[in-house]
DNA sequence: ACAAAAGTGTTAATTTTACACCCATGC
DNA sequence: GCATGGGTGTAAAATTAACACTTTTGT
């Protein structure tokens, strides 16, 4: 399978395409942000400062730039995605984790005009998230425990969006490297541990978890790293994501 | 977590809320549709009688109905989707299975203007496969062997779509009741084997898949139907999927 | 009778789960 | 020494996988 080619009627047939033929919805990106902050999961919610919704909390996110004419179509979906989660949480690099979930369009979900959103999980690395904390206005941005979420009344459809995104988040966590965004960048097997803990809210065993634990490491997804972590008690051994695959 | 209220402020805020500030993308869906002909796994490709790509093939899909007015925000995206696989099918009853897949966003995926497009997968059942094919232009909607679809040039990043689809697709016979979709109204074990098998390519054991089936049926998500299915030899057991749950 | 395909039985291999226990370290 | 938590061992239970075998029917 190879994308065709475009001929020159195609060329023709654009020059003249008018675009504003119909009308459009504007489309923005949501980012359920989860970070763990003292052996709890948090997401990031922001409060709003303009209407609709005003002080009310919502998902970070916003508006996808697109591009004023046929040469310049402006950023990618991903990339809005990537751009709103720094502007908001004041982050300069790029985040750890960032994952697409899905499309969300129903009419009437924001009563100003037709938004259609495309909703991403992102994580971060648990030291980072008290940076964002620190670094903005706490009335404006603040880390939720998601199982005090019930509590709050979200704006626009957000709840069930960042329900979208728990469900993908713990799947993935199950299933891919995900969690291994949830952690420093050295961890032990305990601290990789609670963060799979902490995901499902359920304790696990912690002889078995070792074992799927080794098993990743003979499948060279994670290394050993240098040096031991001083704890409490008995010192742990220190490993690594092995970013190179 | 419930949706927030709507305060006086909101709505005076939305009545003077100018909607054109920003320029916005035009918003499309796309949908992978399958079936089984011929104990294969087809999908079906429109070819395009417009530019850009005119006369290449592509996935059937169109634009979403965006509302002209706050009050009129036009339809869901979800609905769009079942829309037009109505439209393009000509089928006229809503499909038997419609799943969001992603939504692709990248600039230039159009190079008439700036189109994000929300993907779908649907499955229709084999008995109606055939009725789409006699009752179309064959020149026009064609039932394509996913096996060949290597061979063809896609219009836009249509190919892109389809491998998302179809990698989502396995991944719902896996491990929910799409495949419940791709049998007819009634079927027998061997028959939903054949499913599985088409849709991995891959022979499966008839014993071991009849165990499968078997906790199926005690978990109560498929039944006995009444009959018999007459075949070249020992006729098989005919079963129904339980609708109710 | 024979071929073809439905349906049954058995067993090994693997994975999951539960739980007992050992061991190194800081206090 | 003793509490804490890292690290190890073992065995039952459940699931998956492989394959031989029996039964029922059309031709």
């Amino acid at each position: 399978m190879s994308r065709a080619r475009l001929t020159d009627e195609d060329a023709r047939f654009i020059e003249k395409y008018r675009p504003d033929a119909y009308p459009r919805p504007a489309v923005t990106v949501d980012i359920a942000v989860f970070t763990v902050i003292d052996a709890r999961l948090v997401t990031l919610l922001i409060k709003r400062n303009e209407a609709p919704f005003r002080n009310q909390w919502a998902l970070p996110g916003g508006f996808v730039r697109v591009g004023t004419s046929r040469k310049d179509q402006g950023e990618s979906v991903d990339d809005a995605a990537a751009r709103e989660l720094r502007e908001e949480t004041g982050l300069p690099l790029d985040p750890t984790y960032l994952e697409q979930v899905a499309a969300f369009g129903k009419p009437m979900r924001d009563p100003r005009m037709r938004v259609i959103s495309v909703a991403y999980f992102a994580l971060i690395r648990p030291a980072l998230g008290s940076l964002i904390h620190a670094g903005t206005d706490a009335s404006h941005a603040q880390w939720v425990h998601v199982s005090d979420l019930k509590k709050r009344a979200l704006a626009f459809d957000h709840e069930s969006i960042l329900s979208a995104c728990l469900t993908r988040l713990r799947e993935r966590v199950d299933n891919s490297n995900a969690a291994f965004a949830l952690v420093g960048e050295t961890f032990t097997i305990p601290e990789l541990r609670a963060v799979h803990e902490v995901v499902h809210s359920q304790a696990l065993d912690a002889g078995n978890f070792r074992r799927r634990f080794m098993r990743w490491r003979e499948d060279g997804i994670i290394e050993e790293a240098p040096g031991k972590r001083i704890t409490a008690s008995k010192p742990a051994t220190v490993y690594r994501f092995s970013q190179s695959r």
